[in-house]
DNA sequence: CGTTACGTTGAGGTGGGTCAACGGGGGTGG
DNA sequence: CCACCCCCGTTGACCCACCTCAACGTAACG
């Protein structure tokens, strides 16, 4: 299913985990800012290199939760299965992320490759050690932390929105923010994933994903390069699809 | 607004903040697992307690963020502002939960008291300045941080949801997964919150709660005490409003 | 070039939003 | 203690946005 392979300390590719981590009281570095170099090599002894093919299954919920992973390139689908069995996705992880975080030593949602994928791969004890071991390190982590809540946060109020419209003008905000990172902030958004995929994500169906990208763009907000690249042309016209739509009574 | 009393090292009521932080890898502690006594005497040499009344605010989205708190007693609403500016509610918190984690410094969400509250504040600082001292401190903090994680992916869930049935009988089940911790679970729920409060977390009207309780007690899975106590008569009856209520084609 | 999955568009049905009206309970002031 | 009031909860009527299904167009893959 997927390659492995071992590296030592000094060979891992990008010079080890590189996970970013805000800052928790203290607001003085720049969000996204790296691990330091010290706690990088100290997780490097920990970490192999694992990769996936589109559509493997990385791990899955519920499952003995042996290791943690960080993102070095490609597209990863977080989903839980909701009570009917159906999967749900929860959120869309690129570089840098961390993800397989577990509760009670169990993972407590599914991950998928969305696209090929190469992975650090890490092992939950040894990490554990680690952190008992390095202070600095877990407090890396704990920003870390509270940057995923956030995200599963954010996700939730996009969630609570009515309007399809509304939906997709906050997921394709969020994602512009997510690419903006990394890069000149271009105005054009790249949709790496299915229409089912984002209709998954947004709680809509895939019709509806059409349907409201073609409305932002009758708006005039967004404009389409082709069908996985998007220019938003009306920065603040994406959130305000729901307030002058209101049907009105008289 | 608030009162705020200063408390010696020994006199914390409890004996200091005792948020529950579940295991990570090692799942050998049962989940709920209190502080231990030292990181509690830790904690609460930098803590005072606070008391709020029902409706007061206790921090705001945005503000820089002075401290975090831990509740003793009462209830607290936790809330984000939609982009059209209506508050939505993201979380209902209790005693032992931890509220006010920031990132960059700052809150991430706003916090009002539902009842009245007391609570355990401690300066955010002063928390940063035990952390690197004490490597068990904030490992427990790190597991606490995937607890209210899972709470948000959980509520994620519920939210991408259709039916509002369903998502009333998965609401009713997490409260009584909360309230089951610290009793006996005796299969009635308590909704210490208002109809209005129980649709901005799962995403309905207020008067759509009405109707789906009362559709959840049509179908038996449910009954009533009175208005704010809940019997759930039938715990596997209460999820599967999706599946058999769906509309079949010929 | 065939095959398959994805994307789009259209038509019809429905769940829940919205508004309106009423009932009830708790708090306040007389 | 009672009267009043205001807010919460409930119920009904109507309508719209989105789900569902179906059909077709299109890109990706061998």
């Amino acid at each position: 299913m997927s390659t492995e392979s071992k590296v030592t300390r000094l060979g891992l590719p990008g010079g080890g985990p590189s996970f970013t981590a805000p800052d928790l009281w203290s607001s003085g570095s720049l969000p996204g800012a790296r691990l330091t170099p010290e706690s990088r090599s100290i997780l490097a002894e920990i970490a192999t290199v694992v990769r996936f093919r589109k559509g493997e299954t990385i791990f899955q919920e519920g499952e003995s939760a042996e290791a943690a992973f960080n993102i070095i390139t490609g597209m990863v689908k977080a989903y839980k299965l909701s009570p009917d069995g159906k999967p749900h996705i929860i959120g869309f992880r690129f570089a840098d992320d961390l993800i397989g975080l577990p509760e009670n030593g169990r993972y407590v949602n599914s991950a998928e490759a969305a696209t090929a994928v190469t992975l650090y791969k890490m092992s939950g004890t040894a990490i554990e050690t680690r952190l008992r071991q390095y202070p600095s390190l877990d407090f890396q982590l704990i920003g870390k932390l509270c940057n995923v809540l956030h995200d599963a946060q954010d996700h939730a109020l996009l969630l609570s929105e009515r309007r399809a419209a509304t939906k997709l003008g906050l997921f394709l905000q969020m994602l512009e923010a997510r690419q903006g990172q990394e890069g000149a902030s271009s105005g054009e958004v790249f949709l790496p994933m299915s229409r089912s995929d984002i209709g998954s994500y947004t709680g809509i169906s895939a019709e509806a994903v059409t349907r409201a990208l073609r409305e932002l763009s009758d708006r005039g907000a967004i404009g389409f390069r082709d069908r996985r690249h998007i220019q938003i042309t009306d920065r603040a016209g994406l959130p305000m699809s729901v307030a002058d739509t209101r049907h009105f009574r008289g």
